[in-house]
DNA sequence: GGGTGTGAAGCTATTCACAGCC
DNA sequence: GGCTGTGAATAGCTTCACACCC
């Protein structure tokens, strides 16, 4: 049964979220909604205090009618003829992604990116606390790393409760993931982000999101395969036809 | 006009990629063929033989028709009646996605991130092969990181000659990223792939893919807070006005 | 019987284009 | 005149369901 939720759960594409029940907003506009706000946060940096359509969708990278589209879902946050303003557009998203509250987190997996990860300071900037570290290896407990102290494994699940922990951050190699999943939304929690490079199973109700360097470069070896070479406007047929014909 | 190019490039999700012309595999497709491979992997080394849609599927979380429509864009490579040859079938993506060559890889920026991406192993396990590290801070030239010796930024269009790079990895803060990018495009690169938290310029014809924790954690704590709370059944406009309430 | 390959249907997301307001 | 907000049109993606083949 476990095997069947899942696979439905995950219909989306990295996220077990639905797309929204009445009056939700789409998940391709939740999942713009973050750059949003960043480029309007260097914005107010700059001291600039409205902006239109076409010049917020440019800093975001994104197309001003696909922006203006977004925000109407949240709302008439601007104003005709004039633009958004900009620190009321930011604590509009701020609050609807929901960073008006601060978030505690906890990172399992001190190794390489782990440690990364924890140093990364665009963490904190934005409602993110790292509340726990955990790790397996004995040589890595106890250590400081970014001003907290590595727990054992076996400390998770009272960490969680202690900190109330809603998210968890997997930074473990692929054949350790799973059972740190499991664990993690066995002590309650129910949304994860993924640095190991392995699917998750979870139960209905875990939100998963991914992030995985190899996947991406794959994409961009795929695109690149196709821009400067004979294999253009060849199929992938002819290409292995010419390929088998050159070798033997 | 740098911009419009750069914008109407980045109409896609996050890679500025055409989404497939006469022929082409649809973008979301060749986005789950590294997941496919992956499993595939996985399956060939357990000693798997053959697989059927439905347990490639269960293993690459996603569903059947799914995968199986997705195959079909490359070919017709299984047998009705009985399933996938799973070495035929890897060898097929690898071959579709590019990797039977190997890339050559640039990483500049050896901060934390760059140096867990530097020593990350499934980055060489499947054709990428970094030929370049580059830093621009004096501290981290001439040091060496996985094997290889980190190199000052000015040699930065040498080497990307030398060693034929296609594709260039950004983990520099986010104020350095752009610079660099521009520096990558004009000595030729033509895909990005991009670890600052910031959005990318790039002219037409060059792919950009971004890793972007922090957003990925901001769309997670959108779904978590919609899930155990009071604010589940009320509209954005009722919750600001019951928090405003509360708190004055 | 078992399982792929694929048109057709349904759904989600993007783009267009313009009414409406400042 | 300028710019937002949004229905309508279009494009793209996923799911269904079954013909077809082993």
């Amino acid at each position: 049964m476990r095997r069947t939720q899942a696979a439905a759960a995950r219909a989306g594409e990295s996220s077990s979220a639905p797309s929204g029940g009445a009056r939700g907003v789409p998940e391709a506009t939740v999942a713009r909604l973050p750059l949003y706000l960043r480029a309007l946060t260097t914005l107010a940096e700059r001291g600039v205090s409205t902006v239109s359509s076409d010049q917020l969708a440019e800093a975001a990278g994104v197309t001003s009618a696909k922006l203006r589209k977004d925000l109407s879902y949240l709302g008439s946050y601007g104003t005709r003829g004039v633009g958004y303003g900009v620190d009321f557009l930011r604590h509009q998203i701020s609050r609807e992604i929901g960073l008006t509250q601060d978030w505690a987190v906890a990172l399992v997996g001190i190794g390489h990116l782990g440690h990364a990860l924890a140093n990364y300071a665009g963490f904190a900037s934005r409602g993110f606390r790292i509340a726990a570290l955990v790790d397996t290896d004995p040589a890595q407990i106890g250590k400081e790393v970014a001003g907290l102290t590595v727990e054992p494994a076996d400390r998770l699940e009272s960490l969680i409760k202690r900190h109330r922990i809603a998210i968890g951050v997997i930074a473990t190699p692929a054949r350790a993931a799973q059972g740190v999943c499991d664990r993690l939304v066995a002590a309650g929690v129910t949304s994860i982000l993924n640095f190991a490079p392995t699917v998750l199973q979870v139960p209905e109700g875990v939100d998963v999101r991914k992030v995985d360097m190899s996947i991406e470069l794959q994409i961009l070896a795929y695109h690149e395969q196709r821009k400067n070479g004979a294999t253009l406007a060849l199929t992938p047929e002819q290409a292995a036809t010419l390929a088998e014909a050159v070798r033997g």
